[in-house]
DNA sequence: CAAAGCTCCTGACCGC
DNA sequence: TGCGGTCAGGAGCTTT
């Protein structure tokens, strides 16, 4: 399940082939993934050359050389592989693309495969971008300066929910998603289930220390490989090794000194993993 | 307005 | 072995 260490990687293993490249066909084998693709999808991208590749919170964002913003979100099962022009396309592709790369060496093809189809592209100008809703609410990145303890520690004073469903919800803080949560809040000792405004300066200061942590490590390792992701090469992610509660119920707490246990319990239709020893709420 | 619930989807997994 | 039921989960939308 793709959150912010997982799309870098993506966006790092399509910068090499796609900078630069002309994208040369498109074809869609179905009309839709969550949404409908994107009117006159095929023919937009036809033709265009790729001036960047970028990041924000989950978004893949690929701008093109026509002024036009190319928009993936991977859902849950969401992933792009690249391969060789002639190669076939696997169950479940739903786009494939034909592109030069800018370096020549002849043509390769970009695949998107997403077996739960939760994923979604868009395409959209610039100002059609900056101004919709959902991207202008999106929270500070989370490896930013700006996502600081004393900005979380003012964020979280007025919030009675969760601490756990605050930093889910990408308008406190964006790419974070129900693992990466998981463990930052082990990390920092605090219970998913703790509101926000209990938390104070001190505890946000270590929480934030932590998501950086966890989420920097997570990007050297490629990413967590669960459910289906893989970089755009095949290749698997392996911070999922390194997991110290996700999916780890009833293992014994990793934390030196500590005697507690990996517990598993939902809310808000969500697991949460944490330990019932040294994470009070 | 904030917060909680519902919804999309299919592969994996479980129990019988 | 096969079958049906349950679960996972991002985030927009709906309801409270």
């Amino acid at each position: 399940m793709p959150e912010l260490p997982e799309v870098e990687t993506v966006k790092r293993g399509l910068t090499a082939p796609l900078l630069g490249a002309s994208l040369d066909h498109v074809t869609l084998f179905r009309p839709n993934l969550r949404y409908d693709f994107p009117k006159d999808f095929a023919s937009r991208l036809n033709g265009r050359r790729v001036l960047s590749l970028e990041r924000r919170a989950k978004y893949l964002l690929i701008a093109l050389d026509s002024q036009d913003i190319w928009v993936t979100h991977l859902g849950m099962t969401g992933r792009f592989k690249v391969h060789g022009a002639d190669e076939a396309h696997t169950k479940h592709a739903h786009m494939a693309l034909h592109f030069s790369p800018k370096a020549g060496g002849g043509s390769g093809q970009l695949s998107y495969i997403d077996p739960r189809r939760f994923g979604f592209m868009l395409l959209l100008s610039p100002d059609e971008l900056y101004q919709a809703t959902w991207y202008a609410s999106l929270g500070p990145e989370p490896l930013s300066e700006a996502f600081s303890g004393d900005y979380l520690y003012e964020a979280l004073k007025t919030k009675t929910s969760s601490i756990k469903a605050l930093l889910m919800a990408q308008g406190l803080v964006c790419g974070l998603g129900n693992i990466y949560v998981c463990e930052a809040l082990f990390a920092a000792g605090l219970h998913p289930e703790a509101s926000g405004k209990t938390i104070g300066r001190e505890a946000c200061h270590d929480l934030v220390v932590a998501i950086k942590a966890i989420l920097s490590r997570a990007i050297e390792a490629g990413g967590s490989s669960i459910s289906d992701f893989a970089a755009t090469s095949g290749e698997l992610g392996y911070f999922q090794h390194q997991f110290s509660v996700y999916d780890r119920k009833g293992c014994a707490c990793i934390r030196s000194g500590c005697h507690g246990v990996i517990e598993r319990r939902v809310h808000q239709g969500r697991s949460s993993f944490y330990c019932n020893g040294c994470q009070k709420i």
